[in-house]
DNA sequence: TTAGTTATTGTCAAAGTGACGATAACCCTG
DNA sequence: CAGGGTTATCGTCACTTTGACAATAACTAA
């Protein structure tokens, strides 16, 4: 009803970039990986102004040929030093932040992802620092949920990124993007412990999931003693019924 | 590992606005409404180039002190004038399109959100065109999505939108924000019907639905003849176990 | 009053669930 | 190489939920 309620559409056609204020569009990543039944997040240790040495997520500017998508995937491979060509990796779009004082010098937008890192449930990737001065650490996420605050709205950027992964959990076969190709049910249902923050029972886990995976046929080395689990693939697929995430006590 | 891998963070420390590539923030908004049985998307018709004269999303630029959320709600009430302050809507980010070449003139980057608009199942909000030239009207999405194309790349955010909505009706109550704040099980059935593009049996619906609503205690009259329905709401709750969207033929 | 329409409850066989025990296959120690 | 510890997988059982559909109850219109 105002001059500002011309269609966006409309008015790009006229639009001179120098007419607007400039905003920043920068990527900031929530890296997950299982490791030892805890899940882990990537920070990196802030070393300039605001929020000076604290935790912050990885993240960095989404160059002017870029999707925000590519962004993140380059931005994970320098913050972190991985090797993305050989470590598989799950990357998805997690929420937008915008809030203008986000950032206190300027606006700065942010496009959140999240990424899976697979491990074998035992070492963790090894991260280190990009070519800036900030290091690079895993954290246990449940633990630095209730206790720790992050730089920015990074803190709410974790929780959401959490939720996401914990909701996708129940209902598809998202959990096995946290390990290797091939996994047996105890790997697998060691992500669920680890991301739900709980304890699920073997055997009725198996009957619910095992419909959903491929079974190579090959079977695991047992390591520490036990019969040999089958080593199973994921197909992404959708898990129906879904599996329900125990409230409060393990067992609905 | 170029000069281009340091950190954002550490980066916005000597950030100059003018340094980088103007990006336009938008919003575009698929604003979903139910009647007659059908699912109906706002949609508005270009005046300019490109895409002139095609059909395209509702939306418009961020402000300088806007989050995208309270652009989004500005941008329905300007480009389509309705009145929210009696209208009750449901408003949440969808996702953001980040394309670099999504808009051949220049960046510009929408954050898409989903509106839902509540009716009484058997009239649609009236909507007019805002003051911008380019008509709005509703249309038939499962119609649309078969046949007809959208301006830009907003037939992918339709498609991502009705998905978003379709698959939230399954673990939530969001469907009955397309219903006034009292309503029967039968008008939230014919929601259910109408985004899942199915028809889901009724006795079976009222059993699993009714345990997570809120009886009012009031009877709907009955204005076709038949039984008068209880008048329920709908908590912002979560429904467990989910109900199971139904994937080619009524009936799982 | 009666026929038509609709909401809600009931029924029943089949499938799914949580809890937990049984079995089998492995490793390690002696 | 025998036996104990450990682990994966399958089986069992009482209970709940499901899909399909029938039955009943409550209204409107004729």
């Amino acid at each position: 009803m105002t001059a500002d309620s011309q269609s966006a559409r409309e008015f790009l056609d006229s639009y001179d970039p120098g007419d607007y204020p400039a905003v920043a569009l920068t990527v900031d990543l929530v890296v997950f990986a299982v490791t030892n039944g805890a899940l882990n997040v990537a920070l990196v240790r802030r070393g300039g102004h605001p929020f000076k040495d604290a935790l912050a997520l990885p993240g960095g500017f989404v160059g002017p040929e870029e999707s925000a998508e590519q962004a993140a995937v380059r931005e994970l491979a320098e913050e972190t030093g991985l090797d993305l060509g050989s470590l598989p990796v799950h990357v998805e779009q997690l929420a937008t932040y915008t809030g203008p004082k986000r950032d206190p010098r300027m606006r700065v937008v942010s496009v959140a992802h999240l990424a899976l890192l697979a491990t074998d449930g035992r070492v963790l990737p090894g991260i280190a620092a990009g070519s800036d001065a900030a290091a690079a650490a895993w954290h246990p996420v449940h633990h630095l949920l209730r206790s720790s605050d992050l730089a920015f709205d990074h803190h709410q950027i974790l929780q959401d990124g959490l939720g996401r992964l914990a909701g996708k959990m129940e209902y598809s076969t998202v959990a096995a993007r946290l390990l290797p190709n091939e996994f047996t049910l105890t790997q697998l249902r060691a992500v669920y412990d680890a991301v739900w923050d709980t304890t699920l029972p073997a055997g009725n886990f198996t009957r619910k999931m095992m419909p959903h995976l491929t079974d190579t046929g090959r079977k695991s080395r047992a390591a520490t003693g036990g019969a040999p689990a089958a080593l199973f693939t994921a197909p992404d697929r959708h898990i129906h019924p879904p599996l329900a995430k125990p409230t409060t006590s393990p067992g609905r």
